[in-house]
DNA sequence: GGTCCAGTTGCGACTGAGTCTCAGTATCTT
DNA sequence: AAGATACTGAGACTCAGTCGCAACTGGACC
């Protein structure tokens, strides 16, 4: 869970425009508890009446998880989902079913992270995923 | 990597017909390291000339995700891989940017897992995801 | 306050993976 | 061999996400 404030600072951080769209949008991240999709804040807007477009939403997002204020998650759906971050250290747990988001203390990841080098292709961060 | 063998075997003691299609399916599965897409099966279907229907395909391959014989990788594109599983027990670590899976010994994933309970709105398994 | 312009917006068309429907076909059981 | 029914392929459809473009606007500069 994260505030508008941090949102809009952020993205002024980043070299970003505070346009209208993106203070809405800020307000609309903010307080959320676990995970969206860019289609619950079209919505959300929508009954608000703040009149965004559906591609601004897009674009907000992935400016947004650029900046790490938010983590992009792959719904088995082949929906995208979105958790608002905190800025701590801290590990998603994510359901490889439903998609829901939780937040977890270490409980050993970070050993088992550090033994996982980097994904060799695209050197970039891997998931684990278990079957028994 | 598996064989069209154990493939069809696994249809067989399912429940499945054995049609032509599922066989064809089964040796283009059999003996692919790595990941795949449906799309690359309708590719190496249609280079070998088997006339397999793309709905045929995404039917079998659920089939076959049921069975346990591949698993369903969510890629952040939003399509969906598989990878064919051996028997017997492992981990899969997937790259959360490409989606590429490896198989992986276990680096102390059992106590990791065994610690984080079912995911709590559906009871299912889940995924881990490390964040820095 | 006024001007300028690159960054941003909303609209609507487009894309492409995956699903659905349905008539025809193949498989398994008896 | 016959019948029941699971399976198939073709193509229409769905829907999340992207793209192109003309119009708009925030903010830097005067």
């Amino acid at each position: 869970m994260v505030n508008a404030r941090d949102v809009i600072g952020a993205l002024e951080h980043g070299g970003y425009r505070l346009t209208a769209p993106r203070r809405a949008l800020a307000s609309l991240v903010a307080g959320r508890e676990g995970h969206f999709t860019a289609d619950d804040l079209l919505d959300a807007a929508r009954r608000r009446h703040l009149g965004l477009g559906r591609a601004t939403i897009f674009r907000a997002l992935d400016a947004l998880a650029e900046l790490g204020i938010v983590e992009r998650i792959d719904l088995p759906s082949g929906e995208h989902a979105f958790v608002a971050c905190e800025a701590a250290h801290h590990h998603h747990v994510v359901c490889s079913s439903c998609g829901r988001a939780t937040w977890a203390s270490d409980h050993g990841l970070e050993r088992v992270a550090a033994e996982m080098s980097a994904c060799p292709p695209c050197m970039s961060e891997r998931t684990t995923r278990c079957r028994s």
